[in-house]
DNA sequence: GAATTCTTAGCAAACGTTTGCGTAAATAAA
DNA sequence: TTTATTTACGCAAACGTTTGCTAAGAATTC
């Protein structure tokens, strides 16, 4: 009978079969300095030979180190977050990080339980894009408390907290958005925001009414709207905003699956974009290239964002190992560039 | 001094508080019977009380349990995965375990090395969908070969192997599309088809060959292409095609990047759609319902893959728990359904 | 040649759980 | 009452690493 047919060899294991203690062995596979060359290449041959792979579980319990940092988002599946995630994911393997993704699905109630979960398997860092509902962040000090760091991404605290913090430039993007429009002659435009609770519609809409008042253009109540940004109630905001005239002449919408939906239902109700209307969204959504006419937004260049992330992420976690000295390293709060990308919904 | 500002409690610092020896806080969190009600409803005021958190490394290492599964993508950020791997990451937590997520993108080396970082960190099984250049699976021996159970899907193991396949109908899938444009009255139709190392590529042109005997039009030979299906691949095969008259009436293309360029392209060159040439992709992809005109294509339900993927993941997993009678269960593979989306790009 | 440093490697104690075994008390059966 | 059985809990040995300490031998210095 073939013992199960597992090989699943121990540190042990390739001690015995050199005669060697497990302790030289442990300090070859951590590049130890203090062992012999020769040592070293008898026990890499045999790590080879039996395939050997050191038992993550055990190391992490012991050294308090898991190389693992976690990862929370509200969906994978938002372009915008994949693409950070994957830039996120082949930096730190460069590090020799492992990424633990998870999704929250914009719950509340999952964030608070992943965060448990995470703390829990010991993860070296974790990285979040918080829920929509996130407006209390006492659920990350289980984290901050026990100094594991924390950055946060996209939507992130308002109020000051002990996390590094990268954000695109939203303020910036909105002001960007409004002016464009204003720029193309429009005066009565509609504003689709999200719920004013999260730093991103805060600011989007902020800079957006700067570009208004610049252009002493006024905002009229009944053209600004805030819901979450999905295309039913994007839908909805439209019916209402169509339901007689004067029909807007340019719509901001602070995301692309909004403006999509907006674009949508005007090309049904027959209203000529970009000459009667002009719309702008944001987040270049893969889909705002493709539909027609194609979709004027606001770049966030993802994959720089994921980079800064791993810059910063990498630089706490080094801090952290030599925290010793009591280097309170502060955290800091990065702003990424944002741009206009001019298209066919605002200039034919 | 606030001794480094943790709190990281211990099982042995419950016991102490409590005058009990860890090995009954851990029956207590491990719902073990024979232990009094009352000692139970103290312990886990305790844990409560204390924020405890169960050290996954500690318990996974003597338990030999992580209650984790790995899963390999070649790349999240396609819709087809991201939908999948969200019904996966839900069900699974459904059933206590964590799920880590892995990004091979389409490397084989990075797929093998994600391997045997997933056998490291001792997961308790792992999905699959390989890169598009795994024909050796050699690699997953690792894992199959220390009883770690594996399912495959989507781009699964031509040859026999010992582990789950769970992929879409995609013979189905090639000749309803292929059918589809026949009825339709194409006769000169182009199919751009992926490398025919993959499984999905090999039955999708199966099943489209099939419909094209079945009304007896012959395949001509410069009307079938090969090769990795993106965007430049789509335009450069597309530019080939209509190089010179007579030009096309259908083409199948076996996914839906390379039929969204497709069209892209004939509309730039001015061909009306669907009037002289109708296109079907393979995915219903997000952008197909939102391109003009939108895009007919075959539809894979990747929710309901990831149920079954989850349905016979926890079945394995429980029939590894009991493998003590050496119930050597089998491994099934499952084939999923598809359907045909019938949208403007064959039916105006 | 003695004293010092350097190099190499082993010993053994952690890390925080889980769990087989043992046992005392309580209960049930004889 | 005695003897079995059950219940509730503690003891201590794992699980596979890492690492401070120790020590033998080799190399260097005086």
């Amino acid at each position: 009978m073939k013992k199960e047919g597992s090989q699943q060899h121990s540190i042990h294991d390739l001690a015995k079969k050199l005669h060697l203690s497990p302790a030289t062995i442990s300090r070859v596979l951590n590049n130890h300095p203090h062992v012999h060359t020769e040592t070293r290449r008898k026990v890499m041959a045999m790590v080879e030979k039996l395939g050997y792979k050191r038992n993550a579980m055990a190391s992490g319990l012991r050294s308090n180190k898991t190389n693992t940092v976690g990862l929370i988002v509200p969906r994978i599946s938002m372009f915008f977050h994949a693409e950070i995630i994957t830039t996120i994911q082949n930096g730190l393997h460069g590090y020799g990080y492992n990424l633990i993704i998870c999704q929250s699905n914009d719950s509340l109630e999952m964030e608070k339980e992943l965060i448990r979960t995470l703390y829990a398997s010991r993860v070296d860092a974790v990285i979040v894009a918080c829920t929509l509902f996130t407006t209390d962040f006492g659920h990350f000090d289980l984290l901050t408390g026990n100094n594991i760091p924390v950055v946060f991404y996209d939507r992130v605290p308002v109020q000051p907290y002990p996390a590094c913090i990268i954000k695109g430039d939203d303020v910036n993007g909105g002001y960007l958005a409004g002016m464009h429009l204003l720029e193309l002659g429009c005066r009565r435009i509609a504003c689709i925001s999200g719920p004013l609770n999260c730093n991103l519609y805060i600011d989007r809409l902020a800079g957006f009414q700067k570009a208004m008042q610049q252009y002493d253009v006024p905002l009229s109540e009944g053209q600004l709207f805030y819901h979450e940004l999905s295309a039913e109630n994007a839908r909805r905001t439209m019916h209402r905003l169509f339901a007689e005239k004067p029909y807007p002449d340019g719509i901001f919408a602070a995301n692309d699956v909004s403006a999509l939906e907006a674009l949508q239902f005007v090309k049904e109700m027959g209203v000529r974009v970009p000459d009667e209307l002009k719309i702008v969204g944001y987040s270049n959504d893969p889909r705002s290239s493709i539909i027609s006419p194609s979709m004027t937004t606001i770049e966030q260049f993802p994959a720089g964002i994921g980079k800064v992330i791993v810059t910063e992420l990498v630089r706490m976690l080094k801090a952290d190992k030599a925290r010793t000295a009591g280097a309170v390293a502060g955290f800091p709060q990065i702003i990424t560039p944002v741009e206009l990308i001019k298209r066919r919904s605002t200039c034919g």
